[in-house]
DNA sequence: GGCGGCTTATTGACATGTCAATTACTTCGC
DNA sequence: GCGAAGTAATTGACATGTCAATAAGCCGCC
């Protein structure tokens, strides 16, 4: 009799499931704490803060800012609809394209980031990096990899 | 001259960390998304109709219920209406304090767990257990133990 | 037996995220 | 050029998450 391929998690294999997931969610909840209390500011402030730092003349069309960190276009709006409440970016006609919008780094935008900059990273390598030894360092950026490229051929499937 | 302790990740580390992190978001996305069209409930219901499942009569304390899953019992609150509004749970009065409330799992509520959990812990199984050699299945467990213990103690000398 | 302080649970205000619909413009094909 | 199809960006409706404030009952201690 052929033996059917198991299906679901053994009880060890979710196990380390759920600590994955919520330590990593742990890791994310506390890292934004830490940019609230010491800078003001949210994770997504920070990334998009960062991406128009490194853009060129620092200011991008929305869309291409989108692609650079990843999300969704509405959600992007809606973010910098709050960021620009607050002075941190601003919004300015296109001329190339009179659809288009383009996102500008405001002066205060620039001194937030430069404030925060150097407290998060110290807390990424506090919390993250430090705590690794270089072979587990290895391994996260393995596991990463590997999750990614499923992650990548599944949806890709759909 | 003694040697400054070095305090921001290099750029190789921070790549590490980049990765590691936007997996994690995406694994969690995808699997929020699969679980919302599959079965039409989200993380957090899956998450609250399993400790319900789990307990004693299928009913649980507001506050054991955030202590076993790890929220804000503010945050419960909030998710507890929606979910009573849908018929997945219902508050009733708690017999042995005035103050508080049992939870308690519906019909409904449990139907729909049964129906959501086999397809969930086959996704886990597909874009997580499976991806994984075993070695580095082993390697998750370490990383999530190791991050999780520098997570509390740094959170408890704040 | 009653008061001060703790615990329970909820609420309101607001930030964030997703999805579908809308508006306005560009571009392609003819 | 002109209409169809595609693209840029925003918007509205709603689900989710955090924080501070509130209401109400419990409990120890005098």
């Amino acid at each position: 009799m052929t033996q059917r391929r198991r299906q679901l998690p053994t009880s060890e294999e979710l196990r380390i499931w759920r600590d994955f997931v919520e330590t990593a969610e742990a890791l994310r909840s506390e890292l934004a704490s830490r940019l609230q209390n010491e800078s003001s500011m949210s994770p997504g402030d920070y990334t998009v803060l960062l991406a128009l730092s490194e853009a060129d003349g620092h200011r991008l069309r929305p869309s291409e800012l989108a692609a650079t960190i990843g999300w969704e276009r509405s959600r992007l709006s809606h973010h910098l609809g709050r960021m620009e409440r607050r002075g941190l970016v601003r919004r300015e006609n296109c001329a190339t394209d009179s659809r288009g919008a383009e996102i500008v780094l405001t002066a205060e935008g620039a001194d937030a980031f430069r404030g925060a900059s150097i407290p998060h990273l110290r807390a990424v390598r506090e919390l993250f990096v430090d705590a690794l030894s270089p072979g587990q360092l290895t391994a996260a950026g393995d596991l990463a990899a590997t999750l990614r490229e499923r992650l990548d051929t599944s949806r890709g499937r759909r």
